[in-house]
RNA sequence: GGGAGCUUAGCUCAGCUGGUUCAGAGCAUCUGCCUUACAAGCAGAGGGUCGGCGGUUCGAACCCGUCAGCUCCCACCA
């Protein structure tokens, strides 16, 4: 097909995407090679695409392509996780605007309501993956609720239950009133939020008018006090020990109790106690017996155990309670204050500290191998700044609430008799079996309403998804786990790297992973996290028509530090672009010469084919350590710059024939060798052009995708120096030619006088080209009224018609001898120190020698310069 | 309250084991060019007391201390 004059983006994506699928080239079975394997992180059924996932699956589609390219086994697994909260939040979202009320549902309505739904939106996110790029095997597509991944959970719970790692108990938890369900500490975000703290008087149970001041940010609880507490050492309230107070509004009688918990310094130094409602309090009240009184419902309206304004909601009763206790005056004084205050993590209502009886994961009992993995660096973490957070949590880890009152997620698969007793089964035959068994009669089993938090799932995925539990020692699991490298983001290193790492050695006896990357997070160039409500995060789909899924995976990886977060502009797309558009013309160029290939045209090119080719083998150097130190926006940087500045600026100028002129099939075969391998190292970060470029380049059969790397060859120095040389020769003569006002067009000639000829010598009708020189020679003395110029060691004459500057040079000349005195002077001074020339390493003292002759020749051929001037 | 990280050009960031002409890159800016792949481009240029102070060292952007500012994580003072 002929190439147009633009890469036409839009068309090239689906082409090649479909190619790709139809050839299988992401599909991997076991074979002989090593595996190099990822498994995503399953983003939630209810997500759309968004910028974090666009960073996060574009760096996991580099590593992987980059894998396949040198020869792994590459596999990339995709799915999707169920995200109970979540989802479930959506489905009752999506049947309130039909007019259902979720209660008006059975649990099986409801859950074929939400797996309508799941089918219908769940695989939106995966489809968005493919217009991405992303090279995975869509035929090992797996989600958290699958049967047998259903079953797996199941199972695993009834094993750490055997173990005695699970079990059931009655705790403080952070209730969600909005989902109304429990949830982990994990879910909970802790926000400054400011708050009112009132000072409020309890009259006291004593002969005349003597009363007691708490501080509370909370009155709406004061109906559930139940003591007030002070500290024993605090002289203000000894006399009180013992005696008791009434509660405000409703006259309950508590008595006043000390603890040493109580702050004396802290608001009035008296704390009320509302054992339901605190945690802190909790402890309080089992530490003094208090009773409990639980003011509020599951959905954090007043109860009918508050007296008073039962059903109103437990911010508008904040306000009411206030006012009334204002009007009464028991409200002494009203400060502003801030204090952080937990979130639902989900539905961002304010969460409730409640009473109630949970499934808990005793995680002592598994941490251990895990934090062990990673501290020994069994597992590496990539940055490593990661290591001390997770070592933190791990030794300080507290039991993982997984007991969640929702319907969609797997069904805790404990069973209850009448009595209470509970049984932990797999099924339910199995349950009655077991019961059976264990109390010598039969009964009617009623299974747990409650479901398993999302991660409790999660944590399986490594190996579930590889059906490692449910069909344990597979062919499968065997030769992909332990996986590569897992890409995520630091927010769920706790929620969900630290547990699959547990999980792997509790079920595989082995690490899950490699290692891990973690991503920075996407803001806003203000800084901003990006989020729905601040309206800053772009529509990727939108992108991607406009610049291209190619130039978005520039734009996003070329301002992506490792580890950091990174601060996306859109503008990184039109650099994206841009560099997609001299991709493109560079290719136009090289078809151009296609049939002006001729076996006598007389230009070979040696010393540009020669120094190209090491300049490509010496990048290649330097990507294998960055790819390996995942610097992946650096080496994204080396390939720019390798492409735009060395071959197209450099490189194609310096083969580039004369107009009409023909050009040498070694040339011509060189150049299309290189900008196949160009394309090939490109090809991960930009899978589309690059392979489109691949096949206008040369007609073949197989495809860049699944191409292997050319093996490593090394890079001689000199032809690199040599380069090197060439370009700053190049550039300083242009810049004379600037600085003296010549235009393009003006003719020179050119004189070089230098001890090393021989290095000229090979390149001379490149330079005469890249100058536009009519004419160059050596000299062995300095050319007079031409424009002089000094280089390494060489100078350089140019005559023109025009009239030289010698002003402009003699001040460009004077303010170079000035630079390299002073430079001399700072390299004499240290070799004239006795203690460098001591401690210092010989090849730093020879550097330094060198540099002194370097400066020192330097200075004369200016000076030599500014004489013949 | 505890911990981690950051501060280098106008902006976003590299700078790895202290030593190469080390103070860099991209973007932005300025100058000159519609040169037969590309003006979405080409050829050049300018721009920084490496947050402040002190120390270690023959030598510090880099190591140590300290101060200031910013960011994040963790933590039950109402």
């Amino acid at each position: 097909m002929e190439a147009g004059k633009y890469f036409e983006h839009a068309a090239a994506e689906s082409r090649w995407y479909t190619h790709w699928l139809a050839r299988g080239y992401f599909e991997s079975i076991p074979d002989e090679r090593e595996p190099y394997t990822i498994v995503i992180p399953p983003p939630n059924v209810t997500g759309v695409l968004h910028m974090g996932h666009c960073l996060n699956n574009t760096i996991q589609d580099v590593l992987i392509r980059r894998a396949r390219g040198q020869g792994f086994n590459a596999c990339w697994v995709p799915g999707t996780d169920h995200a109970s909260i979540a989802t479930e939040a959506k489905v009752v979202q999506m049947l309130r605007e039909r007019g259902i009320q979720k209660s008006s549902l059975s649990r099986e309505e409801f859950l074929q309501y939400a797996w309508e739904w799941k089918e219908k939106y769940g695989g939106i996110i995966l489809q968005q993956l493919k217009k991405l790029g992303c090279s995975l095997d869509w035929s090992r597509t797996h989600f958290t609720m699958d049967p047998d991944y259903y079953r797996s959970v199941i199972g695993v719970f009834n094993d750490l239950y055997e173990k005695g790692c699970i079990y059931r108990g009655k705790r403080m938890i952070h209730w969600d009133p909005k989902a109304k369900t429990a949830l982990s500490d994990e879910e909970v975000i802790r926000k400054q939020t400011n708050q009112k703290l009132y000072h409020i008087r309890y009259r006291l149970d004593l002969p005349g008018e003597e009363y007691i001041t708490v501080a509370t940010v909370r009155p709406e609880t004061i109906m559930g006090d139940t003591a007030i507490c002070v500290n024993p050492e605090d002289a203000r309230y000894l006399h009180l020990h013992g005696t008791h107070a009434f509660v405000p509004l409703i006259g309950r009688r508590i008595p006043i109790i000390a603890d040493e918990y109580v702050a004396m310094d802290f608001g009035t130094g008296c704390l009320k106690v509302t054992p339901a409602h605190d945690p802190n309090d909790y402890q309080l009240g089992q530490k003094h017996r208090l009773e409990i009184v639980n003011v509020f419902n599951d959905d954090g309206t007043l109860s009918t155990d508050a007296q008073i304004h039962v059903g109103m909601d437990r911010f508008e009763a904040r306000r009411t309670i206030a006012t009334e206790l204002e009007a009464a005056g028991y409200i002494v004084q009203t400060e502003e204050y801030t204090s952080e205050v937990g979130y639902s993590e989900r539905t961002d209502a304010v969460v409730e500290p409640r009473l109630s009886l949970q499934w808990w994961v005793d995680m002592k009992k598994i941490a251990d191998p895990a934090l062990r993995a990673v501290l020994e660096e069994e597992i590496q973490f990539y940055p490593g700044k990661f290591k001390n957070l997770y070592r933190h949590w791990m030794e300080n880890i507290k039991d993982w609430c997984i007991s969640r009152q929702l319907w969609w997620g797997h069904r805790i698969p404990a069973w209850y008799d009448a009595e209470g007793n509970v049984i932990v089964a797999q099924d339910e035959s199995e349950a009655k079996q077991k019961y059976e068994k264990q109390f010598g009669r039969t009964t009617v089993l009623k299974q747990d309403e409650d479901c398993l938090d999302t991660w409790f799932s999660s944590w399986l995925w490594p190996i579930e998804v590889f059906k490692g539990y449910s069909n344990p020692g597979n062919p499968e699991i065997q030769y992909y786990y332990p996986t590569q490298t897992l890409v995520t983001a630091p927010e769920i290193i706790f929620f969900w790297v630290a547990r699959m790492i547990m999980a792997g050695f509790e079920y595989q006896k082995a690490k899950p992973f490699e290692q891990v990357y973690f991503t920075g997070i996407v803001r806003d160039k203000l800084g901003r996290k990006m989020s729905k409500s601040l309206g800053n995060s772009p529509d990727l789909l939108a992108l991607i028509d406009q610049y291209g899924a190619d130039a978005v995976r520039f734009g996003i990886l070329i301002s992506s530090p490792a580890g950091n977060d990174l601060l996306w502009d859109e503008s990184t797309n039109e650099q994206g672009a841009h560099f997609n558009n001299k991709l493109w013309n560079a290719m136009r160029l090289v078809k151009m010469w296609e049939p002006r290939v001729r076996e006598d045209a007389s230009e070979k090119s040696v010393f540009a084919r020669d120094w190209f080719r090491n300049r490509l083998q010496e990048a290649r150097n330097e990507l294998d350590v960055q790819f390996k130190e995942f610097r992946l926006s650096e080496a994204l940087k080396t390939l720019y710059s390798l492409i735009w500045d060395d071959f197209c600026s450099w490189y194609l100028e310096w083969v580039k024939p004369g107009f009409e002129q023909p050009i040498h099939p070694d040339v011509y075969n060189d150049t299309v060798d290189f900008y196949d391998q160009l394309m090939q190292l490109l090809h991960p970060f930009m899978p589309f052009i690059t392979e489109e470029i691949y096949h206008q380049l040369r007609s073949r059969d197989n495809d860049l995708t699944n191409t292997r790397y050319p093996s490593a060859q090394k890079n001689e120095a000199a032809l690199l120096q040599a380069g090197q040389r060439m370009k700053s020769a190049i550039t300083a003569i242009r810049d004379a030619r600037t600085r003296n006002q010549l235009k393009p067009k003006d003719p020179v000639q050119l004189y070089i006088q230098s001890a090393q000829a021989a290095v000229y010598q090979p390149a001379l009708a490149l330079l005469q080209k890249q100058v536009n020189a009519e004419s160059v020679e050596f000299v062995n003395e300095a050319v007079p009224k031409s424009i002089n110029l000094v280089v390494d060691q060489d100078r350089f004459y140019l005559l023109t018609q025009n009239a030289a500057h010698t002003e402009t040079q003699k001040t460009q000349l004077l303010k170079d001898l000035e630079y390299y005195k002073g430079f001399l002077a700072t390299v004499e001074k240290k070799l004239g120190n006795e203690r460098f020339v001591q401690n210092a390493k010989p090849d730093v003292i020879e550097a330094e020698r060198k540099k002194k002759a370097d400066a020192e020749s330097k200075i004369r051929l200016i000076e030599e310069s500014l004489r013949s001037m």
